[in-house]
DNA sequence: GACACCCATGTAATCGTTTCCATGGAATCG
DNA sequence: CGATTCCATGGAAACGATTACATGGGTGTC
């Protein structure tokens, strides 16, 4: 099953390797006759060339590495899409590689993207500037998106981490609430640590407890958004509302409340982060804090492009806003004070 | 910026590249003194093999293609994931492909699989035997999973699409359902085709109406869903219950429901397919036909590399069954005849 | 008609790695 | 002790494409 090559091609085309070539990658000095020979017997044999020779000869893959911590988390699939829709416009294939929120996994996987030769790389990374020596070493064009590494000049794409949660803190004191739970996101990422300081200084503009029982910290994976739950739920002096830093936390944390009989809505506010198709199906719909997944895909593509051609693009932050839905009710009823 | 190459490190070390070569891919002739002077070398001048030229000296590129119609589909995100973890307990890299269900899009990744010479190919393949025929004829070791395509030899891990199916209809007509609206998958997709089959055939064994206007042939995205929702709600005879063929569909059939407020499980039941976790959130939950996501990613590399030895496994069906929540309660209300 | 120019083509070098083959020294065996 | 085997090593040939350079024929200009 050997496959064929170029070699072939122009055998069976009768011109040499270099017109073969030529006319498949075209070159303009190519003569009418040789092009049809050539592609004739292209077809014929059902050539495809090999991409591992093309980039050895040539500097670049045309390849972009994506390394995202979760592909099951809604919000990262989205953004994976929408990266690779925006990746196809400008010929890139994109490889994907999905770090299951673990460090040293997103290591492995920033190496083997260095060891392919992407030709940039974006990245939600996880740790300290350390994680990322290797990649910053060696010199290949990154973008990071969703989340920072603080301390470096890689130009990223992020939400605004701060507006949203200071909106969300309002709404639910506006409506009473002086007892708000938060899930918080791993330290280890800057949303985890943006997001929880927008919350406590939003929270200390406010009348509103700030008890530090009334923090738990999860890892932004389902299963910690239910331990969240059930640690808070179970205070002597519970929350009446609860805020969780991600989609996935929100998940295991609404699981809890169902099995636990208390009703969303109505037994206690909830707010979600990232506003996922499902969590509008819920019933009542869910109170979200949003932001545009595609763009922000879009832009780390184009801030990426542009960092590989040489330039040095400004960072984005886009903003992100609260969407009032039924699960923070204008009368909280039930276990209020 | 010019990276550092073998004969950087073997000059380095003071040894020919041979033995460079050898001392970094563990060949076992290699001396005390020459491996510890070509490893020093290598980590001093942070040398990483190009893979373009490994994979295009040997034969192999220790990747494996994946190609699925849509990582915003839970269901295949989830697949994705399982997938990938378990290439790389074989230490395979995988190369991801969105084909946004659409054909043609799904052979231009087959196209660039073929091109980046992948070990072997994992796909939910869309479309008829034509559109994989350059896959087929390449000879690339390929395994189906979830779809398949008839009239190939290729092995596959599909679900079990009859036996959730006919369950389902039981359960409703049990209720006293005689009206069931499907939302069926594309037919040009196995799954599309099998599981309406099991629906008709189901349907047959009972008194419940079978009439053509019950089913709305969609595409297994959300929008569809929710036309079709809309087209069977508007029906001169509404149905009493909805089935829809996929997770995306029943999103957009449940928003639709919410729009027009509906109450699921009192006014209309509803059964969705595939277990998604956000399904169990909604309330009352949804009733779903389920099947496990994670043994079909596993088998489909097990499978696969059992391909590749040259070995040729049997095909794998997966059992699929109804799991029964509040979205199908034993007593329907409301606008049942 | 001579000269310059352009364009299509072929030869061969190149990208970075693995691996076949030859070599020479050490070790083993009768 | 001589012959054989073994092993670490280096030189050089692959892998399959692109491309710099050389070449020769055709065209245009004076």
């Amino acid at each position: 099953m050997r496959s064929v090559t170029i070699r072939n091609v122009a055998d069976l085309a009768g011109v040499s390797v270099a017109t073969a070539s030529r006319v498949l990658s075209g070159h303009p000095s190519t003569s009418e006759v040789a092009r049809s020979a050539v592609n004739n017997a292209a077809t014929a044999l059902g050539f495809r060339p090999n991409a591992q020779a093309r980039s050895l000869r040539k500097t670049s893959t045309q390849t972009i590495g994506l390394v995202l911590p979760d592909v099951r988390n809604p919000f990262f699939a989205d953004l994976a899409h929408a990266v690779e829709q925006r990746a196809r416009d400008f010929k890139y294939l994109t490889l994907f590689g999905n770090a299951n929120e673990d460090a040293e996994q997103q290591d492995r996987y920033f190496d083997i993207m260095l060891t392919q030769r992407v030709d940039g790389l974006i990245a939600a990374p996880q740790g300290n500037l350390a994680d990322l020596q290797a990649v910053l070493d060696s010199g290949v064009p990154t973008v990071f998106v969703d989340r920072v590494i603080s301390d470096t000049t890689v130009p990223s794409v992020t939400p605004d981490n701060v507006t949203g949660v200071q909106e969300a803190v309002r709404h639910l004191t506006n409506l009473g609430h002086r007892r708000i739970g938060y899930i918080a996101g791993p330290q280890s990422t800057s949303t985890g640590r943006e997001r929880l300081a927008a919350f406590q200084s939003a929270l200390a503009d406010t009348n509103a407890d700030d008890d530090a029982d009334l923090i738990f910290f999860g890892d932004f994976q389902a299963a910690s958004g239910a331990a969240g739950a059930h640690h808070l739920l179970e205070l002597p002096h519970p929350p009446t509302a609860l805020l969780a830093a991600d989609s996935l936390m929100s998940i295991g944390a609404i699981g809890v409340c169902n099995e636990r009989g208390l009703a969303i809505g109505s037994d206690l506010a909830f707010v979600a982060y990232d506003d996922i198709e499902a969590f509008s199906l819920i019933n009542p719909a869910l109170t979200v804090i949003a932001h545009d997944v595609n763009a922000m895909g879009r832009l780390a593509v184009d801030l990426l492009t542009q960092v590989i051609a040489g330039e040095t693009p400004e960072s984005v932050i886009l903003p992100s806003r609260l969407i009032v839905r039924g699960s923070t009710p204008s009368l909280p009823g039930g276990r209020t004070p």
